[in-house]
DNA sequence: GGGTGCATGTAATGGGTTACATGATTCT
DNA sequence: AGAATCATGTAACCCATTACATGCACCC
């Protein structure tokens, strides 16, 4: 909801550029689908916070421009003062690692390979988001945007680390187990 | 509804007991609502996943404390080999932080006070669950428990350092501005 | 007496994803 | 010819939190 007006600040965008601008610039620490992104646009706009204006275009489908209105700008300044509350924490991959040793290890190998490699690439994209802000250092916004950029950086190298880390302590695991029984078998404790 | 399975195979427990389990083990990296847990273990028992018996007790409520069973297992362990999805990312405070130049510096410094304040204390606790399970290396699932734990101790620190770098470049942008106009009112780009 | 912890549950509500529907253009 | 991109929207559905409801015991 509130995501969209602090686009808006930005410059008048489309329900589809606002879509775009999310997946492009915050995606790396939130994100919106277009079945929030229509209706919530159409809840700003009857709410008076975005006024619409709809541009043609030849060949393609019309274009509903939205802009950011001073009510609008007013609402978004009162949410941005108060305080953001801790999410729930939900990381299904350190949930299925948790309960490794009811799997073999290669499985949880498997996924954490899959996980330094996406985090490999989403490094990469952050550094040349982080090098677009740099080029534009005119915008005012431009410091707050490195800050959150690095803050996908330094997050991303640290989870590389740890990945580098556990699989190596995982491997250790798959040495010892190779040719031997199914997981979840060896002594239990605390079973009755 | 599966974290529910995987915690009783470290032994049998009620829905309350599994909620304080979450909360004081896998709390950092994924939570269930008490709303959410009784439901799922009635539907779980339906499905013949876990069975339950009822224990008396003294003064207090009676507890249902649920089994795991063998078809349950096996559920979990087919969950377990189904890779992981990245999670929508949802980081309230990035993106107020992101959108910070509509308000006064302060006002994000004082989030990421508040933020580095409550992941030191997040540090205090998973150190001492680290120490914890390293005092119980007897489980085959120790392993695990421990890399879980360490991502969130890397984690957790490289926030800290970011916090630190972050603070830094906010109370210099505070200084520029200290007596000056609003915030957001600064020269405007594409601005039509 | 009142707050907190133990203990289990249901219902209302809200937030969000996915799928569906439509249609033209451009690229392969 | 078919896939992808542009572009907007709705509806079904799922998941999850919050609030509500109940009740005993223990501590201050």
């Amino acid at each position: 909801m509130e995501v969209l007006l602090g686009l808006l600040t930005i410059e008048p965008m489309s329900g589809y550029d606002l879509g775009q601008t999310i997946r492009g610039s915050i995606g790396h620490f939130w994100n919106e689908s277009y079945g929030q992104i229509y209706p919530n646009l159409k809840k700003l706009a009857a709410d008076g916070l975005v006024s619409a204006k709809t541009e043609k275009q030849k060949g393609k489908p019309e274009r509903r421009i939205y802009s950011i209105t001073r009510e609008g700008r007013e609402r978004l300044t009162n949410w941005l003062a108060v305080p953001p509350q801790a999410e729930v924490p939900r990381n299904e991959l350190l949930l299925k690692l948790f309960f490794g040793a009811q799997v073999f290890p290669d499985i949880s190998i498997g996924y954490i390979e899959r996980m330094a490699e996406s985090e490999r690439s989403s490094i990469q994209l952050i550094k040349r988001a982080a090098e677009e802000i740099a080029r534009n250092q005119q915008y005012p916004d431009a410091p707050y945007w490195k800050m959150a950029a690095r803050f996908g950086e330094i997050e991303l190298e640290a989870h590389l680390r740890w990945a580098e880390e556990t699989l190596a302590e995982l491997k250790k695991i798959a040495g010892k187990r190779r040719g031997n029984a199914e997981p979840g078998k060896e002594k239990k404790h605390a079973s009755q």
